[in-house]
DNA sequence: CTGACAACTGGCAGTCGCTGCCATAATCTT
DNA sequence: AAGATTATGGCAGCGACTGCCAGTTGTCAG
């Protein structure tokens, strides 16, 4: 992967590990496995299994925005938490994985913007919409209060940024779920998955074009972002079909 | 010095390396850093340097698809390729790019047929269009020679195209330039680099659903492949302002 | 041809991500 | 409280990757 790769039996393990830890991600604070179902927390682990793997987050968003993400070892993130290193993979398979599971947070203020978009938008639309909306959030409230406070802390630093930009296929389904759910379509639809995948390319498209522009501020990502994101219909409709040279070179 | 750069400390540098070598590639066999201008290689040197890049793309190739991409290390390819583990991060600063480096010389052809793709097609249409005849090409040509003989090899590794899909957006860059080139539009605009990052998610998006379905065959990929295509710019227009359950759930 | 200079290479030691294994300790069950 | 589960720590180890230094090889002037 991008840091570093792999041990032992290569991509596959990592892989499996992976999507495991995805599915866990959501499940992190309830769901025994026992039949004592439903919503009810059965107990003391799970609640110690949420605190430590809180903890694990919280220490290593603040570490990465101190010393940098490659500055900072899984060792010190475990230590800082308060755990083994061996623990740390336990809970996280990959250490991107921790930046990942912020941003999913992240993503989710997202998410609640895009449910709440009048219906009458094409997804495309909304997403874009609630893009605008979930920055302006963000910018806002997100700033004054340190809660769950991902987002600033990813907000400040580039390094985590592109981190989560990098992987951003794998924020992908989670998108797609909400997407599915607000258009009402099954699983076994593929046009989610797509729209979601089309929605991350632009932004990381617009997350390259700001770090060549030289990161100028946070609202200039968020230009970048809008301008990828209205680029897309323009170019994948029969407004482009330009057969050669018609805006000038540099245009 | 073409190959490598001096790393400093944590991810920062990978991402420098891994561009300078993006660069290098294409140069790989010719440019001296001295006043002998233009297209004559000046000497002995280059061609040894051009031949030990072959060697390692070669023998990774074929050690990737024997064994595995995760079961084969970086020290088997370069002892295979007769050169020591330093020598090979020389030349690649990570182990995909060598699948990558691999992978683009498909591209290329996937890019001629592009380029070949009559010119009253939209870019996004003539990019759907190159692939099904680099498709065909594929099939029919490529399975008897063995020549350049990468296109084959990570066909027939399901592990080396996760590879170079995982990664796809490293290759997005080159085909950007080559729509661009068709359109005639200058580096500034931002639209090829937009276009070629749909066309890859959608591939990538193709994949995941061919791996999902158990990989069944090559021309199930391409099918995949195709419908991902075909289904982006019904997604994106406003043919698909469904505001809720239309298709009844479950596809 | 030769000697100075630059580029290329190998080897070594070291860092860091990540994993399997096993013994121990904490929690849950009955 | 005994026993079954499950989480944890520590250790040893693999493998990707890097900096450093010394030795080799191609290059070019004289």
């Amino acid at each position: 992967m991008s840091t570093t790769s792999p041990g032992t039996v290569g991509a596959a393990s990592r892989e499996a590990a992976r999507e495991a830890s995805g599915e866990a991600a959501r499940e992190a604070a309830g769901e025994a496995s026992r039949e004592t179902a439903g919503d009810c927390r059965p107990g003391l682990r799970e609640a110690k299994k949420a605190r430590t793997r809180r903890a694990l987050i919280e220490t290593g968003l603040r570490l990465f925005h101190e010393r940098g993400y490659g500055n900072t070892t899984t060792e010190e993130i475990a230590a800082s938490a308060g755990v083994s290193q061996r623990t740390f993979f336990r809970y996280f398979p990959t250490k991107e994985d921790v930046v990942l599971e912020a941003m999913g947070s992240v993503d989710e203020v997202l998410i609640e913007h895009f449910l709440a978009r009048p219906a009458d938008e094409t997804p495309f639309e909304a997403l874009c919409n609630a893009m605008r909306d979930h920055w302006e959030t963000l910018g806002r409230t997100a700033m004054h209060h340190f809660k769950g406070g991902a987002a600033e802390i990813i907000a400040e630093s580039p390094e985590l940024m592109r981190t989560g930009m990098t992987y951003c296929r794998r924020r992908q389904t989670r998108l797609a779920e909400a997407i599915a759910l607000r258009t009402g379509t099954g699983p076994a639809d593929p046009r989610p998955e797509l729209v979601s995948a089309i929605f991350f390319a632009a932004l990381a498209n617009g997350h390259q074009e700001w770090e060549q522009a030289g990161a100028p501020g946070l609202d200039g990502l968020l230009r970048s972002f809008m301008r990828q994101l209205e680029l897309v219909p323009e170019v994948i409709g029969s407004d482009w079909n330009t057969p050669a040279a018609d805006r000038g070179a540099a245009g």
